[in-house]
DNA sequence: AAGTGGTCTAGACCACCTT
DNA sequence: AGGTGGTCTAGACCACTTT
């Protein structure tokens, strides 16, 4: 008895995998199961409420804590700097601006920032000189005036300026054609990872398309 | 004052965002921030833990919180089960079976189940009858002795009856050869997204391999 | 050695939603 | 209408880790 909300929560755990609370079950409130382990309604709240944000239970007020029938796990993707993910992998990061105007945005970028004239930036990422991903960027004017990302990498400006905003993320997968087969150093045809990933704070910030060289692996924990 | 912890959250990503806590630097702690906030400690340690959960901040006994100077992110995915992701696109979910035999595993499997003879499933999911997504997988055999998968696909049975397991999971790209391009109904060549996933409870269960019909999108909140 | 976050208790009130 | 989870308070002890 006495157990702190980890071991509440790992008993919570053992008991639905061992089916002592089956999948569509109600299990005991809160109060009983404080109760039952010895310990306070706010420790098991803790542990309850630990697997409900892992999708493990589900909790309603007035209607109780169930195990659901379907559950849909929730995997963490840790969003780095374009850099760094290069230089954890040992090897030289490089930076180079390609494109940088005003333009009108293409479909995606109109969707995510609205209409008008959008910056447009697109850059290549090296790693140890050999292509490593393509940015392929739109930014709200007004957010980046002024600023040059001749030497920063917009992905590393934003980062660290624009910190804490909203982010929706989208994987797809495309064939490279001739002009991405030159900027990545592939072959025509080759078949390209991409991450597109939209951000807003108060307002749109950014759309942004990266578009890896070939064989380029995104990996996401839990 | 008296603020309830989400009001505290907000107030502290303000601070951030105002640069009031610029990068790097050390917040007050929990105590000064309760006194000025008009709450208890208990109720900023709750708003404080949620933003370093988000990456936001980060935080150390005796060290203090802190503002990361390069915040790394983290986004939610969910893991649906395929069957329920295709009827959500108001789609009709369908299922056919195409290997089930003991082999030797594939590098990839070996690597994420041990050595021996792996069970090798391999079908495809479809969406109002068109090609959606191949599903190769391997399972240690002990888990699902005698578990039959021409009715229900190895997806949908290891959700129900695995649950809440550890999983890593992988994005990558492919070329379309001769043989998916049949399955998936496309041309060879074609660009597919991938989706690899291994899943381990107490002891390794399974390694699968999700390739999507070209165009298919997988997303991520956050 | 001491400061900071991590957690627990006991009690309370409230918000929501199902019955 | 009533039961359930959500949250807050006030106080306390502990664990970790930096100074």
């Amino acid at each position: 008895m006495a157990m702190g909300w980890q071991e509440v929560r790992d008993e919570a755990l053992r008991r639905i995998r061992a089916r002592d609370w089956p999948p569509g079950a109600r299990i005991p409130d809160e109060a009983a199961l404080a109760g039952e382990l010895g310990c306070t309604r706010v420790t098991v709240n803790r542990a309850l409420r630990d697997l409900a944000e892992a999708g493990l239970l589900e909790r309603r007020r007035r209607g109780g804590t169930r195990v659901p029938l379907t559950p849909v796990r929730r995997a963490t993707l840790s969003i780095p700097i374009i850099r760094q993910d290069i230089a954890e992998r040992g090897q030289e990061p490089g930076y180079r601006l390609l494109i940088d105007r005003l333009e009108p945005g293409s479909a995606e970028a109109r969707a995510a920032l609205g209409d008008g004239p959008l910056r447009h930036v697109v850059a290549l990422h090296t790693a140890g000189g050999a292509p490593y991903c393509l940015e392929d960027r739109w930014l709200s004017p007004a957010v980046v005036e002024g600023v040059d990302f001749a030497e920063v990498s917009a992905n590393e400006w934003l980062v660290s300026h624009v910190t804490y905003a909203e982010a929706r993320l989208s994987f797809g997968a495309m064939t490279a054609d001739a002009a991405l087969a030159e900027a990545l150093g592939c072959p025509p045809g080759a078949a390209l990872l991409l991450l597109d990933r939209s951000t807003r704070a108060e307002t749109p910030i950014t759309w942004v398309r990266l578009i890896y060289a070939p064989g380029h692996r995104v990996d996401a924990g839990l």
